[in-house]
DNA sequence: TTGTACGCGTTATCAT
DNA sequence: ATGATAACGCGTACAA
């Protein structure tokens, strides 16, 4: 077996610097330097040298002194409301796969909802800085938001919002509970209860008037006593319907504003002893991982997470590359599943 | 209202500097980074003089000039498995909360049980300059990970292994799943079927081996046909039931070896017209978020992965204090809920 | 106790 | 096209 000259000194670079490679190529680091970053033209010979030098000696540049530098660091803030959110998990795969594939770090960082906490993420991801921001909904103010996209790219979901410097990107929740609405509409259910998700976030009013509309175009009158408060949990799905039932009010179908709620909603008459779809149907939004497996596998509203955390890493990128993004969340899609059954109209 | 002197410009420091904190105080930069990092004894009034100055200044150090010249960059490596995993998720919140109240951040990145992409993941925070690392079970080698610890200080989970610098935290797979198998035995359950996690995953033997000792501490049989191969994913878990019980065999239980793999059981019994827990007993194994909410609620072991994260963070953060982390991971616990009922022994 | 001066690894600005 | 040289913002010997 022939050896290499001058192996690289194993998969580690240990701390090979720029500079060396520039003495091992015989040019000077600056010219390293803009072949590293396309800054410059270079003649194909000292590039070549280059290449080999940093081959041969296993050269890592080192993102800290770049940062330092030249003022970008090539990683990019996220903040999501909880990292182990069911939802927004798989949005931050999405951020990680895009990002990463342009040799941008994604720092994730959680703000609970909250906005003094949210601030609180962008001081820390700031003084990291940061070449760009994503933030996942969550509750600040458009006006801090656009304060901050005034020094720092930022891509906003969940909200509609046009600012220099921002981009938002926002999915069509109203369409989403329409379509919801009108599938159980269709099946025949006339008493559809919906369980709304708490009134601070912002995609809970959207989700009413999609329900709303839906049932209006059916010509089936809306009952305030069929909306149940929730908050986006498993918990509060469950409770609402206990309360629902408690309450005597007749229904025969339930549209739940997440899959969470909808899978609360689901125990809850499981507990009662009432059968999905059998006894009442169940649609849920969102479309989670779980809700493929759940018992019965929940009809529901897709809304790719996925597709999201790519659209708005894909956003950054382009913003970061001083290009105006103009992606668009893919409509939202009822996925059935069996949850859902038709009944002869009362 | 009356105006304090020099207001701070605003919540965010733009680009106030150590050294014009120095001028601002009368100091030297070198007192102000000594008082910043508590490296040495410094006057009350210096002290003072430089506190006020950083308040008025509303001066922010900067983590990448910091990384550069002192070497650390207060950032810890975290790789998970995906990033959206529903137990490794719980965990990394954990490590979220502990590292912030340190001041460190971590950077997580996801190495998808691949040892390769792992490795690729290593490389990427060295180069980032992590303080450490916090490696969640996957699947580098031993000796890989030895050898990391030799320059990066490491935290490993799910698994047994003692080395410099580098400290282990281990979950009774054992224990846990003797306990599930147990549980079933107690309540009459005789012909239990096991839903094993896939071979290569370090986690899949103990558990199997569990099972198989509590089986023969109670006088039963083992069964080579009871044993389902699985890839702790919903999906395996249901095909699995589909052909244990196109086999025939006779079970009147299932233990599954993680709680997905369960509701993928559960599924499948479902869609057999099977029902749990009176014609077939379910235990699952992790105690995920969904588990409290599936139906039927689903009795499971629980192993938190928020304290796993938590005890991870700490021993790294021990660890880079050059003390010795003694954390041990809480014992497994059974979690009674619905998917299990006692049978006359057969 | 405090200040001076240098270095960390890279990019950017000048020259050439 | 390429090479010096000066930042970038902070930590830390070393000196005082």
């Amino acid at each position: 077996m022939r050896k290499t000259s001058a192996a690289p000194s194993g998969p580690v670079g240990g701390k090979v610097t720029l500079e060396m490679v520039a003495r091992h190529s015989g040019v000077s680091p600056a010219t390293v330097s803009r072949i590293l970053n396309g800054t410059a033209v270079v003649s194909d010979e000292k590039r070549e040298a280059v290449d080999r030098a940093i081959a041969e000696l296993g050269f890592v540049p080192n993102p800290i002194a770049r940062g330092l530098a030249g003022g970008r660091t090539l990683s990019a803030g996220v903040i999501t409301q909880a990292i182990d959110s069911p939802f927004y998990g798989v949005a931050l795969r999405g951020i990680e796969e895009v990002l990463d594939a342009a040799g941008y770090i994604p720092l994730f960082v959680s703000g609970h909802w909250n906005a003094d906490e949210e601030q609180r993420c962008i001081e820390v991801l700031r003084a990291r800085r940061v070449d760009g921001l994503i933030v996942l909904t969550g509750r600040l103010g458009d006006a801090d938001l656009c304060k901050v996209a005034k020094t720092l790219p930022t891509v906003i979901t969940g909200r509609e919002l046009k600012a220099p410097n921002l981009y938002a990107l926002q999915f069509d929740d109203f369409e989403g509970a329409r379509l919801a609405t009108e599938h159980l509409l269709q099946q025949g259910h006339r008493r559809i209860a919906f369980i709304s998700g708490d009134p601070g976030h912002p995609d809970s009013h959207e989700r009413l008037r999609g329900y709303r509309a839906a049932l209006q175009a059916h010509g089936v009158r809306f009952r305030q006593a069929l909306v149940l408060p929730g908050s986006f949990i498993e918990e509060s799905g469950r409770t609402a319907v206990q309360q629902l039932i408690a309450s005597g009010e007749q229904f025969s179908a339930i549209f739940a504003a997440n899959d969470q709620m909808a899978f609360g909603a689901a125990l809850a008459l499981y507990e009662r002893g009432l059968r999905v779809p059998q006894d009442v149907s169940l649609v849920g939004f969102d479309d989670l991982a779980g809700a493929a497996h759940s018992i019965p596998p929940l009809t529901t509203i897709q809304q790719s997470g996925l597709e999201m955390g790519k659209l708005a890493a894909r956003s950054l990128l382009a913003l970061l590359n001083g290009e105006a993004p103009r992606f668009t969340l893919p409509a939202p899609q009822l996925v059935l599943r069996a949850s859902t059954r038709a009944v002869d109209a009362d």
